[in-house]
DNA sequence: GTGAAAGCGCTAACAT
DNA sequence: ATGTTAGCGCTTTCAC
């Protein structure tokens, strides 16, 4: 009464090698396009190849050879449209050089990172790509266990005082692009509404919101901040908050176009019209950014280019090692839409 | 000159048997949990893999066990809300028993789908959860490369005459749904953009839409229906070809929320009121359709379920094998927001 | 240009 | 309860 096992041996090297007459190194020759095989033996094994629907065992070869051309990416919500674009580059880039990308995501509890890793380390990656933001403890626990032999390339996140490779984007500037925007347009009294405030990019944002405001000679008033977790939903809530505690603004800078998208939801239900009453600031660029209404400006981050970039430093990092440290740093600019209203005539 | 190379030798089970003082396969036996062991000799062994940072290596594991624990999975979009929820579902899924997915995405031109499922089974993965759109010419591609013994689950995607497991949502249930609520709120000429007709979700949700109509005893008018892409910028296209049809409609279903949420763009650029002028309804219910303006009424789809539940089916059919097709059939349903008015007072 | 021998790190199948 | 032998499918090394 047991199941039928069809256990549908695989094609070996060792059939192609007999069925065209030569030994399997020559196969393995062939298989990895060395030069040092007669064209005609090369023809004829190809062809057996071809007719016997041979597929070399990736794993047998990478136990053996060492090598597995695999990456891992560790990253924490995929629902998120910013990692999901990072994953989109770093997959397109790994395919063109030959690896492909084991994805370790530590969605709900970051609890399970350790796991995470093991599985990585296990399957011999050759090198991780971190692009999550930084957490408290794990700093120490991630660069340990990858110092192990594996290079480790950190997009968007910063462990402190390691010297290791990374990719960010300049967000510093971002934000102080962000609060000029509405400056120049006249508004003196900005509200922010910041990211989780463990994330570097939302202290970096920060950062240029009050380079910003100083540079217009503006007070900085920690009353018109609030923080968000990026969710539509914490944003609207945010807005709620700014507004109930009755602060007097006419311009806000959402660190995210979701939580922008929640707030100017809060502040059509408070009957405050935007841009007019309010004028508001986004970032991230997500593709409903140009459809919403009103159609949201926001910050364009280039992070599909991120993830692209990290790859390439990260396979570089693998076939020859021993590079330094190196900080690359992308920049992010302004998309002019309707939310942030216009310039004051001058 | 040249690149200090190291090689940072891992530990082998070799080395944690010696310093343990017995055979590697006692060793082995302590990794796999079996219970022959003694439970001194298991501490002991712990002790010396916990010291020695010891970590199988999953290659060596699955080359002589042929069991990878690894599935792959065929997408095509990851920019789509809809398929990153059936990742992150499918992912949870196979964690808890074990398995963890191998990705590739036939982004941008599924020329190189062969190419992705060579990836796939050069890994020995043990089974492969399809879910994009059915394309034309793959089906018997797809089914005969797969028949070599991988289990095959497909979710949203019906390869036609195959007789394979399949996860789906009722799309016909759910096209009904939409188009009703728009009838029962006193629409009489409901306009449709529909998705690229290859997807077979599409022709159920016309199959509904259709279906509901003729349940109102409402006549069907093909010149309503305009074909999406289902991005933003095509429902918005597709607004504006229907407004500039000069159709009279007081209604729209979108096959997805980003189309309805580009046609509310353009219909608002057209000046008309939504829902006043038009009703919406659209599909998916992505996190933003509750804070657009006004929140869109949608069909909420259990994506993350399915793909929960074509990952258990999966590991089903690999486990035990024989098994026949099956079709697991999930409901949608309707959440109301205002995008689609109110129903007539009766 | 090609082949033979050795072995990657581990587990299956037997022994004891 | 533990050890021994063999070998997964391939590449590396060295011989010819």
């Amino acid at each position: 009464m047991e199941a039928e096992r069809v256990t549908m041996k695989r094609v070996t090297i060792r059939q192609v090698a007999r069925e065209a007459g030569v030994s399997t190194q020559t196969v393995s020759r062939v298989l990895n396009e060395r030069p040092d095989v007669a064209a005609e033996t090369r023809k004829l094994v190809r062809e057996v190849i071809a007719r016997l629907d041979y597929e070399p065992s990736a794993i047998a070869r990478s136990l053996v050879s060492r090598r597995t051309y695999t990456l891992g990416l560790i990253t924490s919500d995929f629902t998120d449209y910013f990692f999901t674009q990072v994953f989109v580059g770093a997959t397109e880039e790994a395919r063109q050089h030959g690896y492909y990308f084991m994805l370790s995501s530590t969605e709900h509890n970051s609890e399970d990172e350790p796991e995470c890793i093991r599985l990585l380390t296990q399957h011999h990656v050759a090198g991780i790509l971190l692009a999550r933001p930084g957490l408290q403890s794990d700093d120490d626990r991630v660069l340990r266990l990858l110092r192990g032999g594996v290079a480790v390339v950190a997009a968007v996140y910063h462990p402190p005082g390691a010297q290791l490779l990374t990719v960010d984007v300049d967000n510093v500037d971002g934000g102080s692009q962000a609060t000029s925007c509405l400056l120049n347009n006249g508004h003196h009294r900005v509200a922010m509404i910041a990211g989780p405030a463990r994330w570097r990019s939302v202290c970096d944002r920060a950062t240029g919101y009050r380079a910003a405001l100083e540079a217009a000679g503006i007070p900085y008033d920690p009353t018109l901040i609030v923080e968000g977790d990026w969710s539509y939903a914490s944003g609207y809530r945010a807005m709620r908050q700014l507004l109930a505690g009755g602060c007097v603004f006419s311009a806000l800078f959402a660190q995210n176009d979701r939580m922008a998208i929640g707030a100017i939801r809060a502040l059509r239900e408070a009957g405050r019209r935007v841009p007019d009453d309010v004028a508001v600031v986004g970032y991230d660029d997500i593709p409903v950014a140009e459809y919403c209404d009103p159609p949201l400006t926001t910050v364009h981050q280039p992070m599909q280019e991120v993830g692209r970039m990290a790859t390439r430093l990260l396979i570089r990092a693998i076939e020859s090692p021993g590079g330094l440290g190196e900080e690359v740093r992308l920049k992010a600019y302004l998309v002019r839409r309707d939310s942030c209203g216009t310039p004051v005539a001058s």
